[in-house]
Formats: structure tokens, sequence, C-alpha cells
DNA sequence: ACGTCGATTTCGAGG
DNA sequence: CCTCGAAGTCGACGT
């Protein structure tokens, strides 16, 4: 059986479920009335309240409300789940050390425990990373400027790692530190560090520093423009059009232009309907 | 009725109680073997595999999978979401504007489809922020350097803004940064920008920059003394000593270290014990 | 909207 | 372990 779930459960029934489920490494939501302590690195009280709470088999545990990304409360993965019955109130206790930290949760109703058995084998691919900006650089130097010339990435310096270091066409060092999206003044900053720590290590060369990315701030700029470095515009992915890939002529266009505009067709295009709900499409929501 | 819970429901019928969901505010959750596709700032794709996606009322969407305390696919607070069924899917679609992104998960099987009725009006305290640190600070300015005194907080400059700014003993403005915990180079570079700014506003003032903070890495050390940077070691909260909070002799010693240690005996001076589970404790998982 | 910065950031890589 | 920097970071607060 891949899912167990317990309505209004009575605590020690609840308890035993969750024992199952932190035994054989199961997922395991408990949804009710609680609250929440916290102690670690900080420390946090939350009040009474209805929460979402995930258990996952790696050590986590997340508190979820109804608002917001981010769990109100949380444990990393690693740590160690413990749940118990006292003073008529369902317990989930999560430790780690190192730092040491603890969460406590305690429910004076208990909605609903589910236990699920997870399979899950895929890992994500994604593109629009930095590191898809500094393959693109790579494969194409002259996309900093003409005569650029890779030497090294993550080259070490006193000061820490640049991204990508190499050489313009007149032979001066150039450090280039790259960001996926738009920056402020703090990657203004992080490249004068590089540059002033390779400018340590080659005195008198004439050290550059380039920010490469896809705009600066007002801020940013005047930052790189008082401490000589230089900017230049670039995303972490090539124009869709695929004549920008290839340079070649127009051939091409039809076919990558299908692809991209047919995401939306594409959901019609599967096997032959399986089950027939016509325009099945909901009303949405906020 | 405040949950709602359909085990491997038919896609259709999966499908009404999503947009119940949907429509009427609730927290909502379908845990199956699905595919996600991703595209705005970045894109990504994943196979399939069992998840459990949560579809909060507020327009987040969250796609957890059994490990990691962040989710692998997700969508913030404010997009729309829409449900549907083609193909032999289930679809959920949350899409945003500005920036432009779209999350779309499809299953293939339904293991179980939930809707939560959440009410929450606790709000969380948190204590041993960088706010806590500034507000020791401003208490007592002493804990800086004798002398220090604040004028501001959050002080602009054409560098961005200062966390304390004052003037020491001899009237020398001080740039002071603060960190809740250990700092790396990013936050000496961050204090020299501020410091510079401030330098550009008092020629000749010889301002002085002062990192706050629990602990410096060796490299910041380094980069803070390469650039006259000083270092005072202070975290968010004070020793839990009481002596140190009102700086009397050592009567409270005990009744705090009570307290510390008392965490684990807090939990069974609560009121008298209103079910009787003995020690209900269960085993532990990792 | 955009800018700026903190975060119990988390996460991963590398020493 | 620690150090360092990226992230579809998120979130808050300001202009």
């Amino acid at each position: 059986m891949s899912v167990t779930t317990l309505h209004r459960p009575a605590h020690r029934d609840a308890l035993s479920l969750l024992e199952t489920a932190f035994g054989d490494g199961l997922l395991a939501t408990v949804f009710g009335r609680c609250t929440v302590e916290y102690d670690g690195r900080a420390s946090s009280s939350l009040g009474p309240g209805d929460r979402l709470v995930v258990c996952k088999p790696d050590g986590t545990i997340l508190v979820h409300t109804d608002e917001s990304r981010e769990p109100v409360n949380w444990q990393p993965p690693g740590c160690t789940h413990r749940a118990s019955v006292r003073d008529g109130r369902l317990r989930i206790r999560s430790e780690r050390s190192s730092p040491d930290e603890t969460l406590d949760v305690a429910f004076e109703r208990i909605e609903q425990v589910t236990a699920y058995e997870v399979e899950d084998r895929s890992d994500l691919t994604l593109t629009g990373s930095e590191e898809d900006l500094r393959r693109r650089i790579l494969d194409d130097p002259g996309l900093v400027e003409p005569g650029f010339e890779p030497i090294a990435t993550e080259r070490e310096t006193a000061a820490g790692p640049v991204d990508v270091f190499g050489s313009d066409e007149a032979g001066r060092p150039v450090v280039v530190e790259l960001k996926r999206r738009r920056v402020g003044p703090s990657a203004a900053s992080q490249l004068r560090r590089y540059v002033e720590a390779v400018d340590e290590e080659f005195p008198d060369a004439g050290v550059r520093g380039v920010l490469v990315a896809p705009s600066v701030t007002e801020r940013a700029a005047a930052l790189l423009e008082e401490r000589g470095l230089e900017f230049v515009a670039l995303e972490p992915v090539g124009e869709r059009d695929p004549e920008a890939v290839d340079g070649g002529d127009g051939a091409a266009v039809d076919g990558e232009d299908a692809e991209r505009g047919g995401s939306e067709d594409a959901e019609r295009d599967g096997e032959a309907d399986a089950e027939r709900d016509g325009e099945a499409d909901a009303e949405s929501e906020a």
C-alpha cells in the first residue's frame, strides 16, 4: 500500500502511524492545530494555528501555514524525528547537532495524518544558471570581447575563486565575474576584491576586471566605474532566435519556432486521449 | 468540515476537489506520480516520480520530493493555479507575470488529493536576528568600544545603507556593519564599500569601519586587516548568564542554568496530564 | 514596479 | 568538519 491516511485520529493512533513512517522511511504529513518552538542558531515561538507539517525520511521537517513559499518553521535534512504523546498532545521533536538545534511541534488537535511511500529516481535538469553562462563564454570567448582568451575557471586567489580568469588581446590578465541575472553593488565589490587580489600577484600587469551579467543597477554601475571595472551585458542563454545560434540563414527558424510555440499545442498531441474529459479546464484561483 | 480527502481518485474527481480548493481558499495537496516543467527566469524539466504537491490559497505551489528542505520545483505567492484533465493526466498549471513564469505539473497517477481549511492568526516571534544585535548595541554602545556613540541606523550612503553610523571617543565617524553569524569575505567587502562611501562624504575625517559579528573567517580577517578595518566579536543575544545582563553578582546563575537545562523537564510540567499514555515516546528515525 | 540587503537562508563543491 | 559562493533564492522594507 502506498498511502495510509488517518482522519481525525486519536493521538495514540496518529503516533503509531508516525512511528511507522519514521521507521520505514516514509514521507509523513500531519495537519492540525499546533504550536511550534525552535531553538538553535536562533530561537522562535509560534502560537496555536492550523498548519501542515511535512516530515521527510531524510530528516527534513517543514511546518507550512497557508501563506508563503517558506515554511514558518523547519529543520534541514539530517535531523532525527521523534514523536510522542504527552499532556494530551501529539508532539514531534526534531533534533540535530552541529549546530545544536531543536524543533518542537505540539498538536492539540489532529485533523489528518498521512504516510506516503515515495519513489523518485528522476533528477532535475535546469538551464539558465550561472554555469550555463560560463559554458557560453568558454564556447565563444569573443562574447566577452574580441581577443579574450580564457585560461582557467574557479581560479583561486587570496580573495576567493575567480569565475573565469583569462587574458585580453594585449596579454593583460582579465578577471571575469559571472552573474546569471541583474546585479547590484555586492557583485561589483566581489569583482573588485578579486581584481585586487590578482593585481597583487601580477604587479604592474594592469589586471582588468569584467563583470558579465544581463544588466547592472545604477549604483553598481557607478561602483564599477569608480574602480575602473568593466561591464559586458550577456544572458546565460542566448536568444532563442536560431539565426544567432549558428549564424546561418533562416532555414531552421520554423522548426525552432515550432518547438517553442508548441508548448500549448503539445498539450493535445500526446497519444490518443485515454480519458475523455472534453475541455476539462477548471476555473482558476488567485 | 475541515479536511476533505480522496484516495486514488479518478482524475475528474481529483479535478473537482482541486477546483473547490482553489475557489474556496483552501490549502490543497496532491500526491502521485508526476512530471514537472518550469519556464521563466530559468527553465527546468523533471521526469516521472512520486511527489507531494502543495497548493496554497495565496498562489504558492510547492513540489516536494522525499529529500531536501527545498521544493524541487515551485512557484512563489501571487500565482494563479489552474487544474485540468487532458490526455488522461491531471494537470496543474501555475502562472504569473513579471517575471513571466509557468509551472506545469502533470500527474499520470494520483494516490491522494486533500483539501485543508486553514485558520492561523499567530505570528512567529524570533530572536537572534541581526536586528537583535543592532538593538543590543544601541542599548549598550560600549559593546562596540568605550565611547562609541550611535548617530543613525540604516544611514544611506552612495554605496548602500550602513547598519549603524556613529562616532568614536575622538569624534571620528564610525561605520558599523552587523552580522548575526560568522562572516566571510563578502562582509569585509561590504564594510569597506560603506567606509569608502562615507569617506568621500567626510574627506580627511578618518572614517573608521567596524565589523561586529560573532567571528570571522581567516580570509575575511586578512581582508579587514589589509584595509585597516576593525572587528569586534559580539553575538546577537547576550550570554544567558544573568550576571552579564545587569552586572550583578552570581546569585541568579543557578536559576538561569535551570531554565536552560530544563527544556527536557519542561515536557513534564504542563498542567495535569490530560491523557495517560505513560512513556509514550516513540522510536526515532534518521 | 525596482533596489538593497538579511536569512534559523539552503545547497553544493572543494579543501 | 570549515570555507566560499550560487540560488528560478525568498522576503521585507524602502523609494
